[in-house]
DNA sequence: CCGCCTCCGTACGCCTCCGTATGGTCCGAG
DNA sequence: CTCGGACCATACGGAGGCGTACGGAGGCGG
């Protein structure tokens, strides 16, 4: 089954899992091809070198985790229950999918830079616009969206890492993201 | 000058260094043989293998990052006031110092997580220590900490990042901390 | 049937790093 | 002065990854 031609995107997909489990330096073209039971020169048909595949696995990551969850989240009306939606939705995919943090720890690699430059604009704006919405003048909007941000992304390590400071179960957590919500919300 | 012998610590500081600039992966035996003027003989000498130089490196980070900013910031009366030295003490020394997002890069490396669980509870605990301290109930106060702490992760992550949302000159960080403090204290 | 194009396997050379083996230097004790 | 231990340089073998060269299978138009 799927004895089919490997596409570009097949290899970009398996990078992107390699990149949640093994981090960017898992990223390698005689393990990956392994793994998709093929060879180097499929590989390199499809793409000059290691860098190529490091950019496409990047630029399949940009698009698919987080305008998807934005535009997920949209239907909702109301700012707060919006925000409240996005926070929990977001936390628990961090769950079970590292694939934030393991970008994030290559965030100084010259390839990565640039996508998270972006993909972090685009969120924390995201966010500031949703504390507008909520009636908080632009300054204070864009301190708390940075604020719920930077929260979400030092909640997503510490998950990955494991740690057990960190609500791991479910019900924990969604109380924890109401807390962090009230103490978010709450007028300066 | 300096020609003596290297010791053990120099090795270990300078494996941190590279932790630092190159992350986890740049501690390499032999280019920081050269780096130190040095060869593999000298370093084989003093540690068994990598990896015992790695956990040299860890466990230099984990006493001179936590416990000497914790002390120094102690002498300070009104928890308040600890709470804002502390955030930042922290934030700024992150600025100039990216150790903690290069070892928070590494978290699931088998030699790392051990280490990181101790500092990240010690953290974390300090931190719900210094609310409870302002008069928060205790599931209260442990939230807010969780909260501040994460915060302080997600902002480390982004300077190192050299995201261009995060404030980066010293004068618009001490505002943003001061506007962070007042709505992580701000009272339920 | 021919030839071309797509796609992939095999084999090779190169580089970087790890770890070991072994010998050399310096220095203090006796 | 010699001998042993601390410290280090050199040289080697091996592993694993990158990129290239090249050949071969399969489909498809002519």
């Amino acid at each position: 089954m799927a004895m089919a031609s490997l596409s570009k995107g097949d290899w970009a997909t398996a990078a992107l899992a390699a990149i949640a489990d093994r981090g960017l330096a898992g990223v390698a073209v005689e393990p990956l091809a392994r793994k998709l039971s093929a060879t180097k020169g499929s590989f390199y048909w499809h793409f000059p070198n290691r860098e190529a595949l490091i950019q496409a696995a990047l630029e399949l990551w940009e698009q698919e985790h987080t305008e998807s969850v934005i535009v997920r989240v949209g239907a909702e009306p109301d700012p707060l229950q919006r925000l409240r939606l996005l926070l929990t939705t977001a936390i628990l995919l961090a769950q079970e999918d590292v694939i934030d943090a393991a970008v994030l720890a290559s965030a100084t690699h010259p390839l990565v830079a640039p996508v998270l430059e972006r993909v972090t604009d685009r969120r924390v704006g995201y966010l500031a616009d949703l504390f507008k919405d909520m009636g908080f003048p632009p300054a204070q909007a864009r301190d708390r969206g940075l604020l719920a941000y930077t929260a979400y992304l030092g909640q997503a390590q510490l998950v990955q890492a494991g740690m057990s400071a960190a609500p791991h179960s479910g019900a924990a957590l969604r109380r924890y993201v109401d807390r962090i919500l009230g103490i978010l919300t709450a007028p300066a």
